[in-house]
DNA sequence: TTGTCAACTAGCAATACTTGTTGATAAGGT
DNA sequence: ACCTTATCAACAAGTATTGCTAGTTGACAA
């Protein structure tokens, strides 16, 4: 995703309002490679401002999402999780933690069988792999 | 996943109960394509068994899963969808409808990049296709 | 068959995550 | 500075799933 500043240029040239609650979420966002889900955005944001309302946070994610500046993932972890990074990318995720890590190859042979892919059209294709991750199998 | 009657033996033999309410979800299940939610199933087991509840659709549900006789898979449609092939196997789903169809192609390349895989003991690996599905795509 | 007991069922309550609603507030263009 | 309108915060509601409990039923053995 871009700049905090980006970001609030291009929330009001779309018509939306930067606010000083937004830029906060924009920070912690910004180089984040953690994948929070939005209560643990909402936790670290009310660190510094102890006013704002897990609802905001919910509506500023949503916002950023719909203007394609982060992605929402629904890695099977209960909630969903916040990735700023919209490269085409895949997960490894701990089924323990769930914490997520971010895997940068490509597989341009996983494609939809011919047999199979009919009158479908493909949007997205997606590989998550599961299994514990370090800290996890040493407690 | 194992036929009905020999369901009903494998619950027995692990300390279980083969009820009615079992037997019907049973008979539901095999040979069933079609991913169902647990609310799918029990609308049709409700057909068939009217006082059921969905209380005991899920505990059935879980039991099977936990016995590995069905997988239950979190295709990101909102619901867990109850899939009675339990090879290995992936998946292509309607993002619209939400629709799943079994796609049994290997993928023997998708590994976990050996500079990211460090620590971390993978179970499992899932490759979801998206997009929107024929009879989605003429409404 | 019948007795016994653990497991099951149905119904409802509760949980977790996310979104809807609303009066008050504040941002931003003019 | 003003006015319009998006946003804020708090609370309530929605969706999917699990917890709880009193009464019921299946399984096994005598």
């Amino acid at each position: 995703m871009r700049s905090p500043t980006e970001l609030g240029e291009l929330f009001r040239s779309t018509g939306r309002k930067n606010t000083a609650q937004r830029q906060c979420i924009f920070e912690l966002l910004h180089g984040s490679t953690a994948h929070p889900t939005a209560e643990a955005i909402f936790a670290e944001a009310r660190a510094k401002m102890p006013s704002i309302s897990l609802r905001t946070v919910y509506q500023t994610l949503n916002d950023l999402a719909s203007l394609g500046e982060i992605q929402q993932l629904d890695l099977g972890t209960g909630s969903f999780r916040f990735d700023p990074n919209i490269d085409s990318h895949h997960h490894l995720v701990c089924i323990e933690c769930g914490s997520a890590q971010d895997i940068y190859a490509a597989f341009p042979e996983v494609q939809v069988p011919p047999a199979v892919a009919g009158d479908f059209e493909l949007t997205s294709t997606e590989v998550v792999f599961r299994g514990r991750c370090a800290s996890c199998r040493r407690p």
